[in-house]
DNA sequence: TATTGAGCTTCTAGTAACTAGAAGCTTTAT
DNA sequence: ATAAAGCTTCTAGTTACTAGAAGCTCAATA
């Protein structure tokens, strides 16, 4: 397969696939005119890349989720632990963004948003935590 | 105030307080020494601007923010509606990141995490979406 | 007075994970 | 024959800092 079928298979834009295959996460064969050409394995691998990407793991996360994923011998133990540390980031940027929006949405709401000068909002924001 | 004062003062990095300098957010002026010189204003606008990050406003929503904030004759409802723009963006964050959470805990919770190389996860990552 | 150490300066470059754009091949369709 | 689409590489830009190096200034101590 081309890069750009690839790309419709997957949803990964093509800029995206040659970005991973820099940092050496794929590794398709090349045709004899330069063309990159992907196996049925490359495809599987950028499949579980965007999945995995979908759900927040970061690069070097993929990395060594991809190792465990061809290591035929691997434990289950291993992969669940990247994916728990992971859903511990998870839970913390909730709850950070919940924060966010309690103090924001009490600003909102006290701000009447009308045609004067005054605004809680930055009032607000000048003072010090 | 000398930059390491200010740092104290407000809770940002001296790093970051000369970056902001750098891309114009704040213009302290200059002793005869070449040291920067903090005045008031100056440490005002950047309690500001650590309260704003903090919440997640951009850099550049900071920027419209404080213009805004020197600007005596602003409206209060074109800071509210910047304000609701992000609170929108904010709570598509949590969605997303609640939507991440149930995927990645359900996956976690049908691991049993031995020392097998069964893995629930990484079949469920290889699967289309 | 000499010297240490802290604090300040500028500069370059690195981080994460792409993304945009340019210049130039190859292939396909008309 | 030619145009359009698809592919290649390369450079550089994005966001918001952060690390580190080389070198100046200032305050305190021996």
């Amino acid at each position: 397969m081309n890069i750009g079928e690839v790309a419709k298979h997957t949803g990964i834009p093509t800029k995206t696939i040659r970005y991973y295959e820099e940092i050496g996460l794929v590794h398709p064969t090349r045709r004899p005119n330069g063309y990159r050409a992907f196996r049925d394995a490359d495809i599987h691998k950028l499949t579980f890349l965007g999945r995995a990407r979908a759900l927040g793991f970061t690069i070097e996360d993929c990395r060594t989720l991809l190792a465990l994923y061809e290591d035929e011998s691997r434990e289950s133990s291993q992969v669940r632990a990247i994916a728990s540390d992971h859903l511990k980031k998870i839970v913390q940027k909730i709850v950070q963004l919940e924060s966010m929006h309690k103090t924001l949405s009490d600003l909102v709401d006290a701000c009447k948003g009308d045609h004067r000068p005054d605004c809680p909002i930055l009032s607000d924001l000048s003072n010090s935590p």
